[in-house]
RNA sequence: GGGUUGGUAGCUCAAUGGUAGAGCAGUGCCCUUUUAAGGCAUUGGUUGUGGGUUCGAGUCCCACCCAACCCA
């Protein structure tokens, strides 16, 4: 019994702590003033500089009197040489109760090894916190999926890879926050909050306000409070933030998502189509360095290269089904049933003609766009709240973007219509009064600007530009069905 | 919701129905420029959970839990 806990890793170190307590030192330090990351020392090394840093303890080869270890931390990795003979007697008795996955704070001076290793020489060090639990695999990192999800930190700290998909994807959100307000965008925050959730088609989850008495939504949209700041004067407005929708998980859905819409008063469907795609290709030059993203599979090897070079195919929907099938348009409901039957693509839960028709765009274009599309001129039943084209008033003026065989921002020509806007909305909510944004709708009648509208899926976004498979993979922290205890 | 695959030491992974193993991490010893350091020795297991079949189950069967992938 006691042997076993003598054994218990977690005991161990546990024991380790204990001993650093014994010899007066907290294992659990205050405040290290530190002049660099370990990474930013590395990145910018100088011979014969004093520096103090700090990071956790990732690797530690141990030569007998003197040690090298490895500190990192988000900005990389640095090399520490520890020599019992230049740091005072009193700390270097205790680094024997030091772990891998210490924190450390390091006080010393650069040099370079004999191995060509830039290296701080340590003249002292302090214990800033001690961890009581083993990291893993130095080399493979964490592999197991579950962990990675559940234990985002462990990810983190030993998978390099997904720490820099990570940091891509705050530069990215940063780059088009930075694209936007360049061109006099500005950020607005709207309800989060919704006592109806418009905007979107989805379920939504639902709170309750104790004070009010009221039934809340969270917001799977922000679609309707942007369109009332048009109305109360705004022009260039963009909001980018969580949008919540109670539906399925899957490699490409969370419960929570990041959403980027933005509104342009005076604009349509076809300038915001121009505004993205010079977005996207900014984010992607600032943040990726190029244009051609490639993306790779377990092997590292190149499976996947998206050319984002301008100008960007503008296609009409109706088109793009002609290139699949010339006589599509042609053909009885039947007969498009009869070809999809022949080409082995499954409409059984098809209800409507439309339906065929867009089960087949999916799964014959969709899927099979990795360059930027614009797909333009879609059928009005797809898309029931947008404005009908002038010429065509079977197709609606907005585009759907589809790079990396997923849909990953539609753009519109927003309708400012009052009227209009009531009978669609009506007709979508199908009686229940309930579910109508009346005040949305007074807002309208008061009168809101023509404007050009898009919404950016980021995580999407992220998956395209990083090579993520899996939205799980650009999201810290993905839902899971919790674990039992 | 349906199907497929998987869950073994802290981590990464092995194991024809027949004594549960390796590498790393850990522990002990050696080593003053290593970098997946090295050398010698060594500890560590309720094989996801609960049943069943069997002389014998990590392995076969059933149910359940969790995850990944595919389908709807």
């Amino acid at each position: 019994m006691e042997d076993h806990t003598h054994n218990d890793l977690l005991a161990i170190r546990r024991q380790k702590r204990d001993a650093i307590r014994a010899a007066g030192i907290d294992p659990f330090g205050s405040a290290f003033d530190i002049t660099d990351s370990p990474g930013e020392i590395r990145v910018a090394f100088a011979e014969g500089q004093a520096v103090r840093t700090a990071g956790r303890i990732t690797a530690h080869r141990n030569m007998g009197k003197s040690h090298f270890i490895d500190l990192s931390d988000h900005s990389g990795r640095m090399q520490v040489y520890l020599n019992a003979k230049e740091i005072p007697a009193e700390q270097m008795a205790v680094f024997d109760q030091v772990d891998i996955g210490d924190f450390l704070g390091v006080e010393g001076t650069t040099f370079i090894t004999k191995t060509g290793e830039p290296s701080i020489k340590a003249a002292s060090f302090r214990i800033l916190a001690k961890s009581l639990r083993p990291l893993p695999d130095k080399w493979h990192g964490v592999q197991d999926t579950e962990i990675k999800y559940r234990q985002r930190y462990l990810d983190l700290v030993s998978n390099r890879g997904s720490m820099e998909v990570f940091q891509k994807r705050i530069s990215i959100v940063r780059e088009i926050r930075r694209f936007l307000e360049d061109r006099g965008f500005i950020e607005v925050e709207t309800p989060m909050m919704q006592a109806i959730p418009g905007g979107a088609a989805a379920q939504p989850f639902q709170t309750h306000h104790n004070a009010l008495g009221l039934d809340l939504y969270l917001r799977i949209a922000p679609e309707l409070y942007l369109k009332r700041l048009l109305v109360g004067g705004f022009t260039k407005i963009f909001e980018l933030n969580r949008n919540f929708r109670n539906e399925g998980i899957s490699r490409r859905h969370n419960p929570e998502f990041t959403m980027l819409e933005a509104y342009w008063a005076y604009a349509d469907f076809e300038k915001m189509a121009t505004l993205v795609e010079e977005m996207v290709c900014y984010v992607a030059e600032t943040v990726c360095g190029t244009l051609r993203i490639e993306h790779k599979d377990a092997e590292g090897n190149v499976n996947k290269v998206i050319d984002l070079t301008r100008p960007w195919r503008r296609v009409p929907y109706a088109n793009l089904i002609r290139e699949v099938d010339p006589d599509w348009y042609d053909r009885t409901p039947e007969g498009r049933r009869q070809w999809c039957l022949e080409h082995k693509i499954d409409v059984s839960h098809c209800v409507e003609d439309f339906e065929v028709t867009q089960h087949v765009f999916e799964k014959l274009v969709e899927e099979k766009t990795m360059d930027p599309l614009f797909v333009t001129h879609c059928p009005k039943e797809l898309v029931p709240l947008a404005k009908q084209s002038a010429s065509d008033p079977s197709v609606v003026d907005v585009y759907e973007l589809v790079i990396n065989g997923q849909e990953i921002s539609p753009g519109y020509s927003e309708l400012n219509d009052p009227v209009v806007q009531r009978e669609r909305l009506e007709h979508q909510s199908g009686g229940e009064t309930q579910k109508l944004d009346d005040d949305f709708l007074v807002a309208l009648e008061h009168g809101m600007p023509p404007a050009g509208g898009i919404g950016i899926g980021i995580d999407r976004l992220v998956m395209m530009l990083t090579g993520a498979e899996s939205i799980r993979d650009v999201i810290l922290f993905p839902h899971l069905r919790p674990r039992q205890a």
